[in-house]
DNA sequence: CTGAAAGCGCTAACAC
DNA sequence: GTGTTAGCGCTTTCAG
């Protein structure tokens, strides 16, 4: 095992392992990069790997950048890391691919800071970084900030109102349907969606999908079915008495935290779910849908993805021309989803 | 406004910037980096400020850094950015510490990958990083790879079994001091505790802290008053029954996932909170915490502060000795805890 | 098969 | 006040 030796203050150089291997730097930089076209005999290679190893050397990637020009880095930008679990998807599907191409992250939390932005941007800018990845933790059209121009970008969960501006974010209209199919493929034909009161592309996407997966199943739609909450636990707290006087069979709840809400409302008025009522959600976050009793059945937001397909946009992998990509949200089967009652749950009503 | 071209192939360099002004280099250096020491005259300055504004110029930070030897960036690497949301608060401190004292977070996200940690630490390392934190998403003993020897690190929510190793982790006994506290304070006198069945240093702090509480509070610890359970919704719901025939008037559960579960089967048995039973979590996780009916008043889990002190240990600011530094858990009141009721819950359960 | 030399963008000494 | 030189750690011609 080899010692643990405090780090160095000064890190081992190439030179110093040319000279403990008898060799000149160059010969180390093609074992080090194990380039194999380079004519390097046996016995040297062993030797450069053994003062590599007994040295603990490590190649400096910074000085590696400075040569070759182009840096290995990969700035991701964030607003609000620590107070949504979502940025923590983008950044793992982020670094999943950049990683794959050789890339490191960069990350900075703005929290929506503006000065903070700046100063994120300038300090990747001075880092050269091969471009940025601009996020949001909810999907929105979002300003460009100026010094952004300066590098390549792709925006992630938001979208600019310019044109021609690359962007990836969830498709809210197929996650909407894919929600409402869960319900219509159960024979529901009551289906209720309470919808956010807060604009939004997630309000008029998932409207939108509801309508369309209504659509298909040759169901009409029906405004009454259509209601509006806050999106979260107390809005779909709320709703639950307008909601079970629609008569619908089923609902399907902008969010899953209106969906958790909603659960706590519907056991006041003994509808049991999915006995009485089915109900889904839509973001799948995982510790309220997977933990809610029964188990919340959504549609996920494929914040993974988000990152991934960034990235693959920024190296240019994908040969796709500029705009808006759109990342399909799967739905999430859990426990929450079932076959219509025969009676509307309005006879288990309390007094 | 300034031209929004794009991104230079190659970006602007000191020297084309001392060309287009006139100047050399270094009088280029002096200017952009401000170093008000030298002796610049005020026309030179303004004509290096205008090229240097024209052309767009950004100083090369790893230029920089080689030449100065020491790099600006910190390691940070995280077991669990994507499934949890603790990991961003733990950046976020860390991010803010760090820019303070002009360094730039390099992050790293393993999910407990092994092969990805040595990478990722690899790659911290030939980036010359100043140091590496070492994070995991919940309080324990842990491991710590080989190669993070090669580095200077700090131990981020998770300790070393060898001693003298740098660590920042929360103080379990305190939080649950803090939580037990919440409720004594109210004059209950009849306090249960649900532990977590899984072994963990939160398991045994927690339960020590509520024994010192109990201690200040002049009540004797009874062990019947203890149970325990899997530390998530389901643990929560199932350990209703247990609970309600201890006579209990308030409870402290292991975390707020527990609590939330625990409220599910109290509403089932027509227990109210606060009126018949006053509840404390542990966590303060938002999402959960701060959107249960009641609000869960709880204790919270340092995880900025823990980044941030571990940012400062790491470079030194705060002239501690060696060892584990635990960072305090503060009480959050929401609306769950309220004076004992006159009689016990017991009466209200259903027959 | 291997080494010497040049140069990536920048700063620090030291001239002038 | 400002420029010249050297060198940070590395890779890349190009010789030999």
């Amino acid at each position: 095992m080899k010692e643990r030796d405090t780090p160095a203050r000064r890190p081992t150089t190439i030179r110093e392992v040319a000279e403990a291997a008898g060799v000149s730097p160059t010969t180390v930089s093609l074992v080090a990069n194990r380039k194999e076209d380079a004519r390097i005999s046996a016995e040297t290679r062993r030797r450069v790997r053994e003062a590599i190893e007994r040295l603990g050397y490590r190649p400096n990637a910074l000085a590696k950048t400075l040569v070759s020009g182009s840096s290995r880095f990969i700035g991701l930008i964030a607003d609000a890391i620590a107070t949504t679990p979502f940025a923590g998807q983008i950044i793992h599907g982020a670094q999943d691919e950049a990683w794959k191409h050789g890339y490191a992250l960069l990350i900075a939390n703005t929290e929506g800071n503006e000065q903070l932005e700046r100063d994120a941007i300038s300090m990747m800018l001075e880092h050269k970084v091969r471009g940025i990845l601009y996020s949001t933790w909810f999907h929105r059209a979002s300003e460009i900030p100026e010094s952004l121009w300066e590098a390549d970008f792709v925006l992630v969960n938001c979208f600019a109102e310019v044109a021609g501006v690359r962007a990836v974010v969830p498709d809210e209209v197929q996650g909407g349907r894919a929600a409402t199919e869960l319900l219509a493929r159960q024979g529901h034909t009551r289906i209720a969606f309470i919808n956010a009161t807060t604009p939004a592309p997630a309000k008029d996407g998932r409207l939108a999908g509801y309508r369309a997966a209504l659509d298909d199943a040759g169901l009409a739609f029906d405004p009454t079915f259509t209601l509006e909450a806050y999106p979260d636990q107390e809005g779909g707290y709320g709703a639950v008495s307008e909601l079970l006087d629609t008569g619908a069979t089923a609902v399907y709840c902008y969010n899953d935290r209106m969906a958790a809400g909603l659960y706590d409302g519907l056991r006041e008025h003994g509808v049991s779910v999915p006995g009485d009522l089915s109900v889904v959600g839509f973001d799948n976050q995982e510790v309220i849908a997977a933990h809610v009793r029964p188990p919340l059945s959504t549609v996920a937001l494929p914040h993974y993805d988000l990152g991934a397909v960034a990235v693959r946009r920024l190296l240019g992998l994908d040969d796709s021309e500029d705009g808006v990509i759109k990342v399909s949200c799967p739905a999430v089967e859990r426990e929450s989803v079932g076959p219509p009652a025969s009676a509307g749950p309005a006879l288990h009503r309390r007094p």
